[in-house]
DNA sequence: TTGAAAGCGCTAACAC
DNA sequence: GTGTTAGCGCTTTCAA
């Protein structure tokens, strides 16, 4: 059974200190070449790898950020290996906190404090702006993550949903219509609250209404059973606009499933520009967020928060930074007239 | 700027030793109540939290668990978000690793090292058993995931990839097809390996021969430009058995758009059982893994493996414990005949 | 029950 | 260039 090999055993294996060991392994510049080979050839021989965790006890900087995220959705799945491949790449490494409905956050936060990480990606809406003030004091990095009513308190990254959502309405309305029927996910969400504002807004300068019905979730299902009190209605809308893909693509095919066809009966809009979305069996006009970009500007502000802490012991920029980065409209055929009648069934 | 905090400043504001600050937190039982309250209140006026690294360097427990992940992919990203949810359930912690078709999978595995995981999940075809051999020898508990040709090298756990794809290929037999093109991924992958010898079996038994085509990937785009391959064939197979859903929904969606219709035309079977094959936009028939159980058993054997290495110092079960989850099939539209005409378009 | 003291594996002065 | 030494924040004997 092969015991942990440290430092020490590689010193003894070599015949030099310890302390050379470490020198080999963190400034190999200041070890003669003869010495550093002497030691890489016991550190092979013995399997040695420095053991990062002591090093951050003594160096206080663990390259580790941390990320709590919600557990299930496709668009936080996206934001997941977006940010683990951001960080692999800058030579940080990610922990991963996900919750579900079910899950106590502060549980959850309480947890992440424990392990020092260098920085933390907040990406829940559930998260109180007292427990936000609360964290903030402890110096720990913090960047909210598309949750607009963060801004003010911690550093922030989202999309412009307001603006998203409002270039939305405005190509609904250019494509004539004059009823429209708006499904939000969570009304108390923010980032839902604030993009039925840019819908409502946007629709209301052209006289049009924009009832808001709640799927109860941002889920295909949820989606799915919000089609049906659509289609339920006394007459159709001539247009859907949806807070969010996923939930888009619940609604497109619970309309479908009940003879509504899209576009032909009425267009509908998603929002957040999933890979999905762009597949040809749902080509869903949406708002793309880029995730890539996101991602990078979270990470960007995370690292920039810790590299300040190290530099400049207090930075009274008292305003923290709010990233909004904005969307791009992709146009599909959910809102494309169709020119020419189907010539397949 | 406010200070890291330590178990010293809390004992001093207590008026305690730090030692009685630190059973305070690991084992309160042992500390009177009087005391504890002391503790606790100063612990709380400070904002202290344990500084669970520092732990882990004496208790040589880090309650991490590290996973090594493609970075992209719909089947991988719901495994990460059944890892995260998992090991939170039961108090270990996510740390992340993912990697793309360009990273170097050596450079990975050296940076994950670094960080005495309390165990390691493999999910990576890329990594060559001599790597494996090594890395079991540091003692850290190795388990591949989905990756059956580390099988006998490492404790495993995947889906019953051949018998599944057996199942499915029983099935396109039973609905009549006589003739089947198989649509793999990346040909060198075990599991696309296996999947391709379980058709190729079930349907020799039948005199069905099984060419393979190869996508060169198991993303959408990849299924996408495979199926333009098959519609250029002199003439259509009866059945089109692909690797993977997201392939699947690629080849569904690239025969499509090439006026070939699905299941009338030719009929369709994918493999994973993702979210979306049960969406009623593709209704794919597939063979369902079920990501949590795969996840509850990788997660169990990691962990058990740490906590043998505990208590038992060394056993010598020579053989690894390979762990196979029967999958299930899925019928959907893709193979089901369309009784009536469809009567909407 | 509580305190003193010795590490866990590493880094970083500081000497030589 | 290399060795010595003192911690990083915690757990854990061992005494008291």
């Amino acid at each position: 059974m092969p015991r942990r090999v440290t430092s020490v055993d590689v010193a003894a294996e070599a015949g030099v200190s310890q302390a050379t060991v470490a020198r080999t392994f963190s400034s190999p510049e200041h070890v003669s070449p003869a010495t550093r080979a002497k030691v890489e050839a016991a550190a092979e021989t013995l399997g040695y790898v420095p053991n990062a965790i002591a090093r951050s006890l003594k160096s206080q900087r663990t390259n580790i950020v941390g990320a709590v995220v919600p557990a299930t959705g496709e668009f936080w799945q996206s934001v997941i290996s977006a940010f683990s491949a951001q960080l692999a790449a800058r030579g940080e490494q990610l922990l991963l906190f996900s919750f579900s409905d079910a899950d106590d956050v502060d549980a959850v936060l309480a947890s992440v404090a424990q392990y020092r990480v260098d920085g933390l990606v907040l990406a829940s809406a559930r998260i109180g702006s007292g427990q936000l003030v609360r964290m903030e004091r402890t110096g720990l990095p913090l960047v909210a993550f598309n949750q607009p009513a963060a801004a003010g308190i911690v550093p922030s990254v989202s999309v412009d949903n307001e603006s998203g959502m409002r270039d939305l309405a405005e190509h609904v309305i250019g494509r004539g219509a004059r009823t429209v029927q708006y499904v939000g996910g969570i009304s108390s969400a923010s980032t839902d609250q604030i993009r039925y504002r840019g819908a409502a807004r946007a629709l209301g300068e052209h006289g049009v209404a924009c009832p808001y019905i709640a799927a109860g979730g941002f889920a295909y299902d949820d989606g799915y059973k919000a089609a049906a009190r659509i289609a339920q209605a006394d007459d159709l809308p001539d247009a859907v606009m949806v807070a969010g893909d996923e939930l888009a693509f619940g609604v497109l095919d619970g309309l479908e499933s009940g003879g509504i066809r899209v576009p032909d009966d009425l267009i509908l809009t998603g929002f957040d520009g999933l890979p999905q979305a762009s597949w040809a069996g749902y080509d869903l006009t949406t708002l793309v967020q880029s995730t890539d970009v996101l991602v990078e500007k979270a990470v960007k502000l995370t690292l920039d928060r810790r590299d300040g802490d190290q530099t400049a012991r207090s930075d009274d920029t008292s305003a923290p930074a709010d990233v909004v980065v904005p969307g791009t409209i992709r146009i599909g055929k959910t809102t494309t007239p169709t020119q020419t009648p189907r010539n397949d069934g």
